[in-house]
DNA sequence: CCCCCCCC
């Protein structure tokens, strides 16, 4: 027993004492008596990430890297995904789950395996708890996973942990990055639309619209995420975890997508958003923009047909600024406003989308995602 | 995976 104190001791109190015992006593049995009980302890505490060195630190997860091995942690659970089950080559069913953990220093994706996946399952994982944590660190789906195998720890520590989700700024976001978190202000919300998935069942899908102090962003919530949308309101500020950036194949803008690995909750700090309005010359085709000026132009209100038979209205307007002037397409509700603006009123044109339109000139569409206020 | 920027 005392070599195997000599071993514990090295551990820096990462698994409890009678854990320990175990994991050595099962070592023993693993290998069929072919090692004597200090060399089980030596390799257990191997496997909790403990070298025979003696370095038992425990690990900060911004220290964390695909090359890191066997690490091990003290860490609060930040966002719980939901387990899922395959089927193993020998006919049995395995369980697999993820959870978010973050210390003070950043957060990582965990990766649970069966009775600990079935932990997730049976809700007994919660988001605040703390843990000590011994795996393995691989190359995940999106990004570096710490693997808890067989030989891992996972156990509730009652340690005071500060966790610290980093959240990166609107402005930062590019397309294919995961595992993303932002904080931000909720601009716009859409209603919850259903759609046919290819494989024949229906799907919900929602947008807001979020920024920060650095820019703004579509958000594309899907199914169950997208029914949350019914307790946000514009002007509340959330905290979205674990989304990831795409572009739409649309118009090619990156979106944020957030999907069953995600959550969005509400904070209570504020983030604060100011509209970034540009210069009319500055406007290139391809992009979203939002300009202020004045009114310096108006049509008339038209109907038209479009190819499927539907019938839409369109208005064109021209409004300056400082820099210059621009023609901009009212679409559907939007053409109404010829008839409320004048000359010279002050207009914000919110999220138009440029392009080259008639005659070759740069024009903005105002269509159903555009706000316009006037002034 | 959805919406879609369309007119003269």
């Amino acid at each position: 027993m005392d070599e195997i104190n000599e071993v514990y001791d090295k551990l820096g109190g990462i698994i409890s004492k009678d854990d320990f015992t175990r994991k050595v006593e099962e070592k023993v049995e693993q290998m069929s008596g072919l090692c004597d009980t200090k060399t089980a302890a030596m390799l257990v505490a191997h496997d909790l990430g403990v070298s025979d060195a003696g370095d038992n630190q425990l690990q900060k997860i911004s220290g964390i890297t695909a090359n890191s091995g066997n690490v091990k942690f003290i860490a609060k659970v930040m966002s719980v995904f939901p387990a899922k089950e395959f089927n193993r080559n020998d006919g049995t069913i395995g369980r697999v789950a993820n959870i978010m953990v973050a210390d003070e220093t950043g957060s990582v994706r965990l990766t649970l395996w069966d009775d600990r996946a079935d932990l997730v399952k049976t809700g007994e994982i919660e988001v605040g708890q703390t843990y000590q944590i011994a795996g393995y660190v691989k190359e995940g789906y999106s990004g570096v996973e710490v693997n808890i195998g067989n030989n891992g720890v996972f156990c509730q520590s009652d340690e005071n942990i500060e966790a610290r989700i980093d959240s990166k700024q609107i402005k930062d976001i590019q397309n294919g990055m995961g595992d993303l978190n932002i904080r931000a202000r909720i601009l716009d919300i859409s209603d919850i639309r259903t759609f046919n998935k290819k494989d024949g069942s229906t799907g919900k899908v929602a947008n807001i619209l979020i920024g920060d102090e650095t820019g703004k962003i579509r958000v594309t919530l899907w199914d169950e995420m997208a029914d949350l949308t019914t307790e946000l309101e514009i002007d509340n500020s959330v905290e979205i975890i674990n989304g990831y950036a795409r572009e739409n194949n649309f118009n090619q803008q990156v979106e944020m997508q957030v999907g069953n690995r995600s959550t969005i909750s509400k904070i209570e700090d504020e983030v604060e958003f100011k509209e970034d309005f540009t210069s009319i010359s500055d406007i290139i085709p391809g992009e979203s923009y939002s300009i202020s000026g004045q009114v310096s132009g108006l049509g008339e209100m038209r109907e038209f047909n479009r190819d499927d038979g539907t019938v839409n209205m369109v208005s064109n307007i021209y409004v300056s600024d400082d820099t210059g002037r621009i023609r901009i397409a009212l679409w559907g509700d939007h053409a109404l406003l010829v008839d409320q603006l004048d000359i010279d009123m002050a207009v914000e044109i919110i999220d138009a989308f440029s392009k080259s339109g008639f005659n070759d000139e740069i024009e903005l569409s105002a269509g159903n995602r555009t706000k316009i206020n006037i002034r």
